[in-house]
RNA sequence: GCCCGAGUAGCUCAGUCGGUAGAGCGAUUCACUCGUAAUGAAUAGGUCCGCGGUUCAAUUCCGCGCUCGGGCUCCA
């Protein structure tokens, strides 16, 4: 038989007897190569390895140590989940299984709108490993979406993704999970006699391969993402190449939920949610509200100093401004319902504070040598989030954003939102963020106002702001406001997760409600643009993140305590006065901490609020005024002069380290 | 709002196959006064989330509600 000749990543060569698959080739070309591989590209195409290659094919061979590897194995892992439900619960009936960041779900009906229970998830679990010490091999066939309609019949899941394939339907949601391909050939994999799946593939060459993964969790998910559609069973698990990955993984989750801001914020004593105040409504004990002012103490001196003024509005409004903004038309289901009062009129706590901003602009007659006007507020707002919806800190129902309106003239939109953008990165970096990722929210399908060539001119603006400050961004589309496009900025934390903070939206639309104007050059009133800003995001969320972000262990400049003083007896609690005095009188939060306790015990207490420093004083200090220094994540120092350790606090804070 | 799970001392949790409950930490008191991550003893502390139902008897079983957690949807 003729040979037939490859070609390589690296750009070599090498020959086949024809009809050799992706896996001769990887065997050929080692044998531990042939052990770590899971698929193949091939012609730019990821294929099983089972694909027999063609004379002149450019060929890789994917193994389980890639991204495109392990999402190979995680989907192939959700096609044994599916075979498991399937083969456990007769009469269920599958939809859509695909791999996700670390791991895979997939979404099944059982008969009688029946519910999985933690004791199914073990059932399946153990019949997954069945499957997989049985090592099935996956194969790949296909058919025509006629074909596929007849033995897909029962699954009323699939044929729905077949005729909305085959009719060629637009679909711009992303939830066909790669099932079919655009061609209208349905292709499908055999693992037995009785379980085959519609997937667009590839899969590893067999169960076998499998193995490393454990089910999650049960959640309820709704058919396609749409919450008028039937809710589905989702199992999520996750899997990966070796033991040790997944073990390292379940170990990330455990050191996450060791940060997690909610459990942090009852240990350090900063933030509790009382039952009495209803759900997603907290309340800030003094050592959190002492971070939080920080942050709000620095925010408004870096607003000051960039140009912005400092404006109070009330909670409240009458329906009327409402009305004019267009909440009550666009925003009402998520506002607190009106107070009635004063024989039928009502008041609305307020969701946004931007109607407040544009009454103190409209107070006066405006010129444009006073553009543009930039109003800033902390400001509480009140939002009626759905019950599932509310989490912590960081999706809470009264907040307090540190909300900015911007009021320029059309010509000045692009330079402003472009030095806006430099403003919100630069605070972010304050606070110890260097990973950013943004996103451009276009209009909305349904609810939103304004004319198209407004919104056109809007989310062009924020376009070329994103290009001019070199900002990665991805486009959500239809996920703008209901008054104008927005810019989204996500920040990463410490151990790698993505939060959403700091937003600019453009608005044509409100100026044009509250009829604003300004008198130009020419005399004439024009209309100015409205920039909404947002930077926190929320001082909630925002002081969540970094909570998260530091483990609870915040820098000195925020820290609710820089140092605890702790005399070795209670013979040094006079010496251990004086201390907390002087470092007082120089500003700096000092706790004492009496001897009543062991002195180990009092350390150990004190390292557990994980302020930065904790200060140890005892016979040789008190003679020599000095403090033993032991400070967070570092050396204990005996002997340094109080004056010493004053100057290093103050250059930490300055530094705001 | 929808699906699943949970709610026992201030906190973390055990327990009761239906007969009103227990540990550790914390608190209080006493003793110890100690040089860098848990001294010892004693004491107090509970409508077992709430309301109904079944039962001689409910923290336990059933129903409803509230709150929390994990998801879906939504979002700062």
């Amino acid at each position: 038989m003729a040979d037939i000749s490859v070609k390589l990543p690296d750009g070599s060569k090498r020959e086949l007897p024809a009809g050799s698959t992706a896996a001769d080739l990887a065997k050929a070309i080692g044998s531990r190569l042939a052990k770590a591989a899971v698929i193949a590209v091939v012609d730019g195409l990821e294929r099983d390895l089972t694909t027999s290659l063609h004379d002149g094919a450019e060929v890789a061979i994917i193994t389980d140590t890639s991204d495109t590897g392990l999402h190979t194995i995680r989907h192939s892992t959700a096609h044994v989940l599916a075979q498991a439900v399937l083969e456990l619960f007769p009469g269920s009936t599958n939809a859509i299984g695909p791999a996700v960041e670390n791991g895979f779900y997939y979404d099944f009906a059982l008969p009688g709108n029946a519910t999985f229970s933690a004791e199914d998830l073990s059932r399946i679990d153990a019949q997954m490993r069945e499957i997989m010490a049985a090592d099935q091999p996956f194969v790949r066939g296909e058919l025509s979406a006629t074909e596929a309609l007849d033995v897909f019949r029962d699954f009323p899941y699939k044929c729905e993704i077949i005729e909305r394939t085959a009719k060629k339907v637009a679909d711009d949601d992303g939830l066909d999970a790669g099932e079919v391909s655009a061609d209208g050939i349905v292709s499908f994999y055999r693992n037995s006699d009785s379980f085959l799946d519609m997937c667009l593939g590839p899969h590893v060459p067999s169960t076998g391969r499998l193995g490393h993964f454990a089910l999650q969790r049960v959640a309820g998910a709704y058919w396609r993402g749409d919450h008028t559609r039937p809710m589905l069973q989702r199992i999520y698990g996750t899997a990966w190449a070796t033991k040790k990955d997944l073990e390292a993984y379940l170990h990330r989750l455990e050191e996450a939920a060791k940060r997690d801001h909610r459990k942090l914020a009852a240990e350090l004593d900063l933030v509790s949610w009382p039952d009495e105040l209803g759900p997603g409504l907290a309340v800030w004990h003094p050592k959190g509200a002492m971070v939080r002012k920080q942050m709000e103490d620095y925010s408004r001196d870096r607003h000051v100093n960039g140009g912005y003024s400092i404006v109070y509005s009330p909670h409240i409004a009458r329906s009327v401004l409402w009305e004019t903004s267009g909440h009550l038309g666009f925003y009402k289901d998520s506002m607190y319902p009106a107070m009635e009062l004063d024989e039928g009129v009502k008041y609305y706590p307020k969701p946004m504070n931007c109607p407040f901003h544009i009454l103190i602009y409209k107070s006066q007659q405006r010129s444009y040598r006073e553009l543009p006007i930039r109003l800033y507020e902390l400001g509480t707002v009140y939002r009626y989030e759905l019950s599932g919806a509310v989490h912590g800190l960081m999706r809470i129902r009264g907040f307090t954003q540190d909300d900015s309106h911007i009021f320029c003239t059309r010509e000045m939109v692009a330079d402003e939102i472009a030095s806006l953008l430099d403003f919100v990165l630069d605070v972010l970096r304050s606070f110890g963020f260097t990973d950013f990722q943004a996103k451009l929210s276009t209009r909305p399908r349904d609810k939103s106002v304004g004319e198209d060539d407004m919104w056109e001119l809007a989310t062009d603006a924020l376009r070329e702001a994103l290009a001019g400050a070199g900002l990665d961004y991805t486009i959500d589309s239809g996920g703008g406001a209901f008054y104008g496009p927005k810019i989204d900025v996500d920040v990463k934390d410490a151990i790698g997760r993505s939060w959403q903070l700091s937003t600019i939206q453009l608005d044509f639309n409100m100026p044009a409600r509250f009829g604003m104007e300004y008198i130009g050059a020419d005399g004439q009133a024009h209309q100015p643009v409205m920039i909404h800003r947002a930077l926190f995001g929320s001082v909630e969320r925002f002081f969540g993140v970094l909570l998260e972000h530091f483990a609870g262990a915040f820098p000195a400049w925020l820290a609710p305590v820089h140092a605890s003083v702790l005399p070795v007896a209670s013979a040094h609690e006079a010496y251990a006065s004086e201390v907390v005095a002087d470092l007082r009188s120089r500003g700096f939060r000092v706790e004492l901490h009496e001897a009543d306790e062991q002195l180990g015990k009092r350390i150990r207490n004190a390292k557990l609020q994980k302020h930065p420093y904790v200060l140890v004083v005892g016979e040789d200090d008190v003679e020599h005024r000095t403090v033993g220094v032991n400070p967070r994540g570092g050396e204990v120092e005996r002997g340094v002069a109080l004056g010493v350790f004053g100057d290093r606090l103050a250059a930490d804070l300055a530094a705001r380290r």
